[in-house]
DNA sequence: ATAATTTTTAAAGACTTTTTAAACTTCAAT
DNA sequence: ATTGAAGTTTAAAAAGTCTTTAAAAATTAT
């Protein structure tokens, strides 16, 4: 997956961005002009943009709301205009972030990644955790305070879907929803049957279950107290 | 609902922040020290935190540390200490902007509107608070001063209307037939019961109620009279 | 095909919540 | 002050919900 799309005129500016970014552990695009990023923006996705002001055709802040038009990505505005007025007309326009050039590259990176880390993107990993609890749904791999765990599919699909929504009160119905389908045969009643099971597994203390509590007349939450 | 959690020790310069949040439709909370916000914090939620990296006793970095320990709001640092380094070490311990003093105030304000945009809308997720309680309807967890209480349905049904309609004189039919539906063979009198039950929980007295005061002849009203 | 595992059912038991009813207190009007 | 209606408080009964088993059924692997 292509993360970051740097679009910027300067060949050389844009070189610069995108080799630290690289360095950086992040992959990335350069794109010159504002028309061929838009187009790029079509057929692709990545987790954030930065967008020079200065471009020859369509400017910085046209362009921002064009990619707001169409797309709900992380935009940080670069630009050598440092007044009030095209920094306000820059945020106005639907960007996140906005940098002074010159600026340093360390900091360029530091709030790209402060952007990743609050747009959810940036990782699409499929990673889930929390409460020690680790869950990969891509592996289907589960790990509490790093040793695995073997959870069977309707243990893991419940699972999942707690942590999904998780410090949520799920409901029952939901719950059953969710992992058996709407339309099915089977007693809703066994959704406390396997939530047993998982506790079993995952729980310090099955009798005294602090990972997954059970919510009276409602039904199950998965972690953290608020 | 307190949106802005301010903090920093120049009162005047904390002032102005504060004075230009609320004309620009925030709510805002002033706090001189770390120590003071960290207190607040546990028992308050906010929407965002703007933080002054230079503070009397522990400073922004060490707090800023503390906060991520804690919750993952946003947090907006300011600082006169312009060099790379200084603002490096913001973004390390967790701060999602950075912006330079002196600043422009509607910058500051963008800056806020953006981060709050993109940390799931700044939109209230289903909180409800006041007069020390809070109410998350997702959740269903509710605190009072930091505190869990542990309500069950019924009370939280009641405190959930009581509290959406705070400071009204909510009539004790109108409670009834939102918590037990209008057609329910249960004698109405049963809600005062529950309102005594919820008292006890949530009260400081219980004998002389201050969060859900009777109003004769009507029903009952949470929270401060205007 | 047989064995092993997983999933479902059903039912008992433990526990929590809700209701009822009755005694008691407070309020406001005479 | 007295009175009756309105509101509170309490404890115990009733109703309801969740947990836990064990065993049967279904599925999967050998």
């Amino acid at each position: 997956m292509t993360d970051i799309l740097i679009i910027e005129d300067d060949p050389e500016m844009g070189q610069i961005i995108k080799d630290f970014m690289i360095k950086e552990g992040f992959s990335a695009r350069l794109c010159p002009t504002a028309e061929e990023a838009l187009e790029l923006l079509e057929g692709e996705s990545f987790g954030i943009v930065l967008l020079d002001v200065m471009l020859p055709k369509m400017d910085g802040y046209e362009t921002c709301t064009a990619i707001r038009k169409k797309r709900d990505i992380p935009i940080l505005m670069m630009s050598a205009m440092t007044d009030e007025r095209s920094k306000l007309l820059g945020y106005e326009t639907g960007a996140d972030d906005y940098i002074d050039k010159p600026f340093s590259i360390k900091v360029l990176t530091a709030k790209v990644r402060a952007l990743m880390k609050r747009s959810g993107g940036g990782e699409q990993s499929g990673k889930l955790s929390g409460c020690g609890i680790e869950l990969d749904t891509s592996s289907r791999i589960v790990t509490r305070d790093g040793a695995e765990l073997k959870l069977n599919a309707k243990e893991f699909e419940l699972l999942r879907y707690l942590m999904e929504h998780s410090g949520e009160a799920v409901s029952k119905d939901e719950l059953f929803n969710a992992v058996w389908g709407c339309d099915c045969f089977t007693e809703p009643s066994t959704v406390s049957v396997h939530i047993r099971w998982l506790r079993e597994k995952i729980e310090r203390d099955p009798n005294t279950p602090e990972i997954i509590r059970t919510v009276w007349k409602v039904g199950y939450r998965f972690g953290e107290q608020r």
